[in-house]
DNA sequence: CCACTATATTACAATATAGTATTGCACAGT
DNA sequence: ACTGTGCAATACTATATTGTAATATAGTGG
């Protein structure tokens, strides 16, 4: 089946989407936000990330549209745009596993 | 569904790969190798990378197991692992359509 | 208006990464 | 063996990114 025609631009956009998951503190983020909205102080409890620095990756993720925010008085409630982000870390996890059958096969055969 | 669960050291790993894969020159070498297996200075014409440049982005992609090496006399042909970049690529490029299209939404509704 | 709280922003130090120039190495042809 | 070629490895510079400390902003209650 087709896939896209990744043009040079498109890559560029592409990449720098990768690149925001690329980094476990955000990843981390994005898994402590599975269960619905969360506030920044229970992100920061939840992943022990400083609060600057959460707020930081918050607002990447923000603007990548990984996450959508909503002020309520004091507080920032944050919840996933999507679920894309767990299929795209099973496509990965799925990659893991066949590389390591694949390595395993290899000890096996000696 | 259930998505699978993301242990911490779980997520070290899969934000490792998708580093790899936030980078515009990486996301070109897989995309020139799309057709099949492909040289190093094949792939250095197609992209116009530096050699040793193109060099070091295929050895990390190679140690992160997104393509495979074959030596033949002089050449070394890469070619993907699998198909699966791509389908990491069209998850995120639905999203870009996503996004831009609830922007046009924005706008319109003006 | 003042104190307090939640979040964002800025400035900065430490580290990581990309690109490049250079060198090393394996192989092929002569 | 000698030479040239294709690729990898190393060393280095320039730049980017992370985390954090300090400060700013915005809302809330007294």
């Amino acid at each position: 089946m087709g896939y896209l025609k990744l043009t040079p631009e498109l890559m560029d956009i592409i990449a720098e989407r990768f690149k925001a998951l690329g980094e476990p503190a955000r990843l981390q983020i994005l898994d402590a936000l599975r269960g619905g909205e969360v506030t920044v102080s229970e992100l920061v409890d939840a992943t022990g990330l400083g609060q600057a620095n959460a707020s930081k990756h918050l607002g990447l993720l923000h603007q990548l549209g990984f996450v959508t925010r909503r002020k309520e008085g004091l507080f920032v409630y944050y919840s996933l745009a999507d679920r894309d982000v767990f299929r795209l870390c099973d496509i990965m996890c799925g990659r893991l596993e066949a590389e390591t059958s694949a390595r395993r096969k290899v000890l096996a055969r000696r």
